[in-house]
DNA sequence: TTCACTGGTCGTCAGTTGACGAATAAATAT
DNA sequence: ATATTTATTCGTCAACTGACGACCAGTGAA
């Protein structure tokens, strides 16, 4: 098998593997799943920690996706919908059980794999949550960052942490996806002008 | 050093190892840790399994106070102030880096250790969330248990996913705690009437 | 004194684990 | 056909890991 196929196919593999069996999963098991042999894997990676990095750029950082920017601030809908819309796409394609394992197992293990990415990504996303709902409300937003991301948090933490009970705990498997995002948002959104009145008044 | 006294010293310096580096922590360490012979853990605990479990029941299990119940409940008092209450003693007392590190290895380990004890503890906690804000506000609440108990989690699961930012992924740590707790009360008793309207319309 | 019990250590075994040197097979170029 | 590169495997090393047999020291009872 030529070079760079096999190697796209071993991390793909890989990926899987350790999302399964955490980072410490074994290179032996890993290559049987891959149907090559241990030594195989060397020549395309020169330690496991290169092999893990790559997975994780890879897995990680590239299950982001740019246009989410873009639609959400696109006014000519109301925000209720682009949340809707944003967070259900969201939940499906990078909340899912591979990428939280991966996240969870690298985050546990102290691994600054790509510390700044996502925390600079998912500051960008609440920031522009919080911006777009003000101006449909005409609400003051407060000045201070950090405090303005933690009560967007209140949104997308909620959601964040229904992918975790679905995925790691195996639980709140009964409701749609989309039936919970839509309760999420609303509550949210019915609680805002009353969350920002709160956090001024501090 | 007596028998009893000892083994209390190792489960506590376990408890400890094992949430900072992960149920594969080795014997050696953790024995180092306790300034003890790694062969004398198995005076202790037969196998490294056992010492797991019974780390798991101490650290986990024993984190969850009986008390609560009867505190979500003093209906002499309002339910904004209960749930107060409540989520700054819970993120207090529960939902330490210590314990959440330890559950999520577990969880994410398989580790079917005490499984349905937690998630029937839990599951409690939220039903009394609703039906306590529903008893003030005068609100009916759909029958379906599980339909109930996600609306509860929006609150619930914004808090943990807020010590989860806290203490697994170091973000979120500008904001007091008791602030934060506040917040996320706020919008969830705002929104309260407007999700169960939606949820009762479907 | 002697015996036995308890708390404790040393050393070691068998099975893993990441890593890699060297040999082999297959494909490509000359 | 021959030479050369490339893909792949075998076998093994050294460090590690859970488990445990055997031994040792202090303490208290007979």
């Amino acid at each position: 098998m030529p070079f760079n196929e096999r190697r796209a196919q071993i991390l793909d593999v890989a990926s899987e593997f350790f999302a399964e069996n955490g980072l410490a999963g074994q290179t032996r098991q890993l290559a049987e799943k891959c149907g090559i042999s241990q030594r195989l894997l060397y020549r395309f990676f020169p330690t496991k920690e290169d092999l893990l990095k790559e997975v994780y750029d890879q897995e990680i950082l590239g299950a982001f996706k740019a246009v989410w920017f873009v639609e959400l601030q696109d006014r000519t809908r109301p925000v209720s919908e682009r949340l809707d819309a944003f967070y259900r796409d969201y939940l499906r394609s990078t909340l899912t059980r591979k990428w939280l394992r991966l996240f969870l197992y690298a985050s546990l293990a102290e691994a600054k794999m790509a510390p700044d990415y996502i925390s600079a990504i998912v500051m960008q996303l609440l920031e522009t949550v919080m911006r777009e709902v003000a101006h449909e409300r005409g609400v003051d937003l407060p000045e201070d960052p950090a405090l303005l991301r933690e009560m967007a948090w209140t949104l997308h933490g909620a959601i964040s942490h229904y992918a975790i009970r679905r995925h790691i705990y195996q639980s709140s498997l009964s409701l749609s996806e989309d039936q919970v995002v839509s309760m999420h948002v609303r509550v949210f959104l019915a609680g805002f002008e009353d969350m920002v009145k709160m956090c001024v008044g501090r």
